[in-house]
DNA sequence: TTCCAGGGGTAGA
DNA sequence: TCTACCCATGGA
């Protein structure tokens, strides 16, 4: 027997559901399910109560008057415990609680690329944990897209908590459960490259307390602070710390990955060589939101 | 077969 | 701080 509960979460007066999930690729990586012709997405997910549920969000109307709709399918009654977890990782994975006024002034008075960015654009799926969006990010270092799809899956399937009877339908892995296995039991179920140990030992540090990812979330201490941090990770290098920051809604610091200096050398320098100076000034009027202009920029040159 | 993917760790300068 | 070199995997 499947309970059915459907609820809605009120939305910023400027929020774009289908731009927030289709603005980078995160909404097809496991557990996630993306249902393009709803514009909509549904994820199995554990819950305080211990019972294991399927989410599926949606926005009920066109912007800019949206509100969030959530139908939530679980095998027993939803506490009230269970329904403020539910709304809060939605607001968190759909950053319902960030103000990007600010932002689209910008884009408004740079025009150019940026004109489409107003009306609740700018947001980027994330994912209820920052330990999910860090093994997903280890997971798109060095390999074309599909294989991260792969990789992911593979832990999703290895690891996560079923719903009902479906294969397909599991919960992301919890840290515990990764590290319950040592590393070469994991190897041997996962196929993820030299980022086995990585992913392994992110696992185990956080399930055992020695790594603690809530320390990234601390939002008094400065992005360079938290870069370092995140460098302090194994597996996490320039580009990751990067992937990360944008995720953790820090945009004011653009590091100068090797993806970034491709862009700008393309974009302003004829493919031409770019020294760090050169690339930093592009940006230099975004003040706080220079990595998110950068990236909806690369976007929309697409 | 060979190459390489929106990299990162390590050793050695 | 910078540079070689190595690292597994699977898709093209």
């Amino acid at each position: 027997m499947t309970a059915l509960i459907n609820f809605s979460i009120k939305s910023p007066n400027s929020f774009d559901l289908p731009s927030t999930l289709t603005s980078h690729g995160w909404v097809v990586l496991a557990p996630n399910q993306y249902i393009k012709e709803d514009n909509s997405f549904s994820r199995v997910e554990p819950l305080p109560s211990g019972q294991v549920a399927r989410l599926t969000v949606s926005s009920a109307h066109q912007a800019p008057d949206t509100s969030i709709e959530v139908r939530v399918e679980c095998p027993g009654k939803l506490g009230d415990k269970d329904k403020a977890y539910i709304e809060s990782i939605t607001r968190h994975m759909l950053r319902l609680d960030e103000d990007y006024t600010e932002f689209h002034a910008l884009c408004e008075d740079q025009g150019g690329a940026w004109a489409g960015l107003a009306g609740g654009k700018g947001r980027m799926l994330r994912s209820p944990t920052l330990f999910e969006d860090l093994v997903k990010v280890i997971c798109t270092t060095n390999i074309q897209w599909g294989g991260t799809k792969r990789m992911v899956r593979e832990l999703v399937d290895a690891y996560g908590l079923p719903y009902g009877a479906d294969p397909e339908l599991k919960t992301f892995p919890a840290p515990n459960a990764i590290a319950a296995d040592p590393l070469e039991v994991f190897k041997s179920k996962v196929n993820l490259g030299y980022r086995a140990p990585y992913i392994h030992e992110l696992a185990v540090g956080v399930a055992g307390g020695k790594i603690n990812l809530d320390a990234l979330a601390d939002t008094s201490a400065p992005t360079a602070e938290i870069r370092r941090r995140l460098k302090a990770i194994k597996g996490v290098g320039d580009y990751a710390a990067a992937s990360m920051l944008m995720l953790l809604g820090r945009y004011d610091e653009i590091p100068m990955d090797t993806v970034f200096r491709d862009f700008v050398s393309r974009r302003y320098f004829e493919g031409g060589p770019v020294n760090s100076k050169e690339a930093a000034e592009i940006y230099a009027d975004w003040g706080r939101w220079k990595a998110l202009a950068y990236w909806f920029e690369m976007l929309e040159s697409e």
